[in-house]
DNA sequence: TAATCGAATAATGGGGCCGA
DNA sequence: TCGGCCCCATTATTCGATTA
C-alpha cells in the first residue's frame, strides 16, 4: 500500500516519514481543485508542525492562497474519544498564485470562534518568516499574538543551533541507546563494572539526580556497542566519558516547562529519552557545555520551543532555535557559565566541571534553594538581555508558563529590570554572606578565527569613526534600552562607542548621527522620546529597503555583491550580517535587477 | 545499518469532584 | 468525611518507517 503511494506521480509532495491518510488527503485536494476552487479541510496539526508535511506546505505555499489556519485542542472533547492533547487545524486554502502571508490561530479550545477568524481573531504571518524561522522544516510556529512573532524575530538575530560554524562552538545531538533496540544491555540492578543508564525522567533543570536510575549497562559491553562491530576498541575517551549536556526528548507544550535538559555527568550512559550532545570533535568544551546548558534551560528558549513542540523534542525543533553562541572571549560568557556551574556542580561528580570552570570544587556549587533560585533567576534574565529582549518581552514570555510558581516568574522579572540599570559584574561570585569568593580561570585561548564583535577603539577621536560603525551603536543601544530622551540616547551611544565623557564635539556627532538614524527608519521620533522602529529587517517595507540599499551603495562604481549586502547591513545599524539580513539583501538585489534601478556583472554590481 | 522521526498506546500518581 | 473515579500532567514504550 505505502509503496504505491510512494511511487504514485500524484502524491508528489508526500515527503519523509509515514504515509498517512490526511496527507495523501491534502495534497488530493490541491491535485482535485480546479484554478480559483476552494477547499476547507479539518485534519490533524501535524500539517504545520511536522518534519513529513514539509513538502505539502511548500505546495501549498507555492500553489495555492492559504486563506485560514485555525489550530484548536481537543480539550473540551471536541472529537469524543481522542486524547485531550491532541490538536487539529481547520485549513482552508484557494487554488491561486501562491501565499505571500497567511491569517492563523492556535491553541483555540472553542470552534465557536471561528466565527470571528480571522477578521478578530488570530495574525497574519508571513510565508517568509516561516522560511526563515523554519529554513529545514518549513514548520509554523504557534504565534499568538503579534508579540510573539515581534518576539521571535528579536531572537533570530542569533543563528540557528543547527548552523554550523567555524568561529564557535557547534552542537550536535544523539541517542545514546535505544530502549527497546539496544534493551538487551540493560541491567535491572547495579554491580561492578556496570554504569547506570540514564532516562529523560532522572534529569531536570540543572539537576542530574532528579530520580534515581531503573537500569545498568556493563561498561565493555556497552562500549562495543557503541564502537560498532568495526570499530576498535584501544581505551579511547568515549563520549559517555565527557560532561554532556543532555535534553529530554520525551515534554508537552502544556507541561511545567517543555525544555528540560541539564549536564550529564561522566560515566554514565543515556537512553533514547535522554540525547545528549556529542562531543568526538572537540565541538563543545566544559565551559560551553554549562553555558549551553545556561542558556537552554532559559525561559526565552524554553517560550520558543514550545511554539514548535507537540509531545517530542526532536532534534530537528532544537537544531532551528536561535542561540547566541558565546565563547569566553565574550565578556557576558564567564558570569553566566559560573552560575550555572554553581547550579550543575552541587556533588562530587561535577568536581572536575566546577574545577574547569575556575571553581575550586563541587564545594562551591549552590546547594542552599533560596540560593539556587536566585541564581536561577540571574541566569534566567542574563539570558533574556543576551536575546535582546524588552521588559514587555520578557513578562510576556514568562507569562505563558502557567504552572511555574508566580513568585518564580516574579523573581525572574525583578531580577532583569535589576539588570537593564546595571550591567552585569564580571565576575558574579557572591556565595551570600560569609560565602567565600571564587577565583575565575583566565579565559582560554578561544578557537575563534574573527573576534564575535568587532570592539570600537575608545581612542579613536568620533570624527574618524565610520559612520556605520555609529549606526550599528546606535541600534544596539536602543535595541538594549528602549525609549530613549535624546540627550540620554547622545550618553547611552556615546558610552556604547567607548568615550566616557561626552563632550561637544561628540554630542554635535552623535546629534547628528540620531538623525540620520531617524531619516534610514532605525528610529522613529515619538512624542519627544527616540525609539527603535523595527527590531529586525524584516519588519521594514521592501520598498523603503530597495531605496536604503541603493544609497548604501553609493555611486555608480562595480561592488562585490557580498561587500554591497554588508554596506547596506552596516547602513541600517546591523551589525552582524546574519541569515536574516543576508536573505532580505539578495531579495532585494533582484528585485532591484528587475526593475533596471541596478545592473549586474558576474558577482558585482552598481546603480545605473 | 545507524540515525532519526512519527504515531499509537500505556502506566502512574495527584487533585478534585461527587455520591454515600 | 471517605472512598471511588475521572481527568490531567507526566513519562514513557513500542513499532513502523525513511534516509544518509
Amino acid at each position: 500500500m505505502s509503496a504505491y503511494f510512494r511511487s504514485s506521480p500524484q502524491y508528489g509532495h508526500q515527503g519523509r516519514g509515514d504515509v498517512n491518510l490526511y496527507k495523501l488527503f491534502t495534497e488530493l485536494c490541491v491535485n482535485l481543485l480546479r484554478e480559483g476552487g476552494v477547499c476547507g479541510t479539518v485534519i490533524p496539526s501535524g500539517i504545520y508542525s511536522d518534519l513529513g508535511t514539509k513538502d505539502l506546505r511548500e505546495l501549498l505555499f507555492q500553489k495555492t492562497q492559504i486563506t485560514g489556519l485555525f489550530c484548536f485542542e481537543n480539550r473540551k472533547a471536541i472529537f469524543e474519544g481522542v486524547d485531550s492533547r491532541f490538536k487539529f487545524v481547520i485549513l482552508t486554502f484557494e487554488k491561486a498564485g501562491h501565499t505571500q502571508a497567511f491569517p492563523a490561530a492556535f491553541m483555540r479550545h472553542d470552534v465557536e470562534e471561528l466565527e470571528y477568524f480571522p477578521q478578530q481573531t488570530g495574525l497574519s504571518i508571513s510565508v517568509d518568516l516561516v522560511r526563515r524561522l523554519s529554513p529545514d522544516s518549513l514548520s509554523v510556529m504557534e504565534f499568538k499574538s503579534e508579540t510573539d512573532v515581534q518576539i521571535a524575530q528579536t531572537m533570530l538575530e542569533f543563528p540557528l543551533l543547527g548552523e554550523k560554524r567555524e568561529d564557535t562552538w557547534n552542537l550536535s545531538l544523539t541517542n545514546e541507546f535505544h530502549m527497546t533496540n539496544d534493551s538487551h544491555l540493560f541491567k535491572t540492578s547495579p554491580g561492578p563494572g556496570r554504569l547506570p543508564l540514564y532516562e529523560g525522567k532522572m534529569i531536570w533543570h540543572f539537576d542530574s539526580r532528579y530520580a534515581e536510575p531503573r537500569y545498568w549497562v556493563d561498561e565493555k559491553e556497552a562500549r562495543k556497542a557503541i564502537l560498532g562491530r568495526g570499530g576498535q576498541d584501544y581505551g579511547q575517551t568515549l563520549d559517555y566519558q565527557r560532561y554532556r549536556f543532555g535534553c529530554r526528548s520525551i515534554t508537552g507544550t502544556t507541561n511545567e516547562r517543555t525544555m528540560v535538559c541539564s549536564v550529564i555527568p561522566k560515566q554514565v550512559f543515556c537512553g533514547n529519552s535522554l540525547q545528549v550532545s556529542v562531543h568526538d570533535n572537540n565541538e563543545l568544551d566544559e565551559q560551553e557545555t554549562v553555558f549551553l546548558n545556561a542558556v537552554m534551560s532559559s525561559y526565552c528558549v524554553d517560550y520558543s520551543l514550545r511554539q514548535r513542540v507537540a509531545t517530542q523534542m526532536n532534534m530537528f525543533f532544537i537544531y532551528q532555535t536561535p542561540v547566541p553562541r558565546l565563547t569566553a572571549s565574550d565578556p557576558r560568557f564567564m558570569p553566566i557559565v559560573t552560575r550555572a556551574a554553581r547550579l550543575i556542580c552541587t556533588t562530587p561528580e561535577f568536581d572536575e566541571l566546577a574545577r574547569a570552570v575556575g571553581l575550586k570544587g563541587y564545594q562551591e556549587g549552590a546547594t542552599d534553594p533560596a540560593e539556587r533560585a536566585r541564581l536561577r533567576a540571574e541566569l534566567d534574565a542574563m539570558v533574556a538581555h543576551l536575546y535582546g529582549l524588552t521588559e514587555e518581552e520578557f513578562r510576556h514570555i514568562l507569562s505563558t508558563f502557567p504552572l511555574v510558581k508566580e513568585e518564580v516568574k516574579a523573581a525572574a522579572l525583578e531580577e532583569f529590570r535589576r539588570q537593564a540599570n546595571t550591567p552585569l559584574p564580571a565576575l558574579p561570585l557572591s556565595t551570600g554572606s560569609g560565602g567565600k569568593k571564587a577565583v575565575v580561570r583566565t579565559p582560554r585561548e578561544v578557537k575563534t578565527t574573527t573576534p564575535p564583535k568587532p570592539e570600537p577603539n575608545p581612542a579613536t577621536p568620533i570624527d574618524r569613526l565610520e559612520p556605520d560603525e555609529i549606526m550599528c551603536a546606535i541600534r544596539q543601544v536602543f535595541q538594549a534600552q528602549g525609549p530613549l530622551e535624546r540627550d540620554e540616547a547622545i550618553k547611552a551611544v556615546a558610552r556604547e562607542l567607548g568615550y566616557n565623557r561626552t563632550g561637544p564635539r561628540i554630542q554635535e556627532v552623535l546629534d547628528a548621527a540620531l538623525r540620520t538614524a531617524v531619516r534610514r527608519g532605525i528610529l522613529g521620533n515619538q512624542g519627544g522620546a527616540l525609539r527603535l522602529l523595527v527590531r529586525s529587517v524584516e519588519g521594514y517595507q521592501r520598498e523603503f529597503l530597495k531605496e536604503q540599499f541603493l544609497s548604501a551603495l553609493g555611486g555608480r562604481q562595480w561592488t562585490e555583491r557580498e561587500e554591497a549586502i554588508r554596506a547596506f547591513a552596516r547602513w541600517m545599524g546591523f551589525a552582524r550580517t546574519g541569515r536574516a539580513i543576508e536573505e532580505t539583501a539578495r531579495s532585494l538585489i533582484n528585485g532591484l535587477l528587475r526593475e533596471g534601478r541596478l545592473q549586474a556583472e558576474g558577482s558585482r554590481v552598481r546603480r545605473v
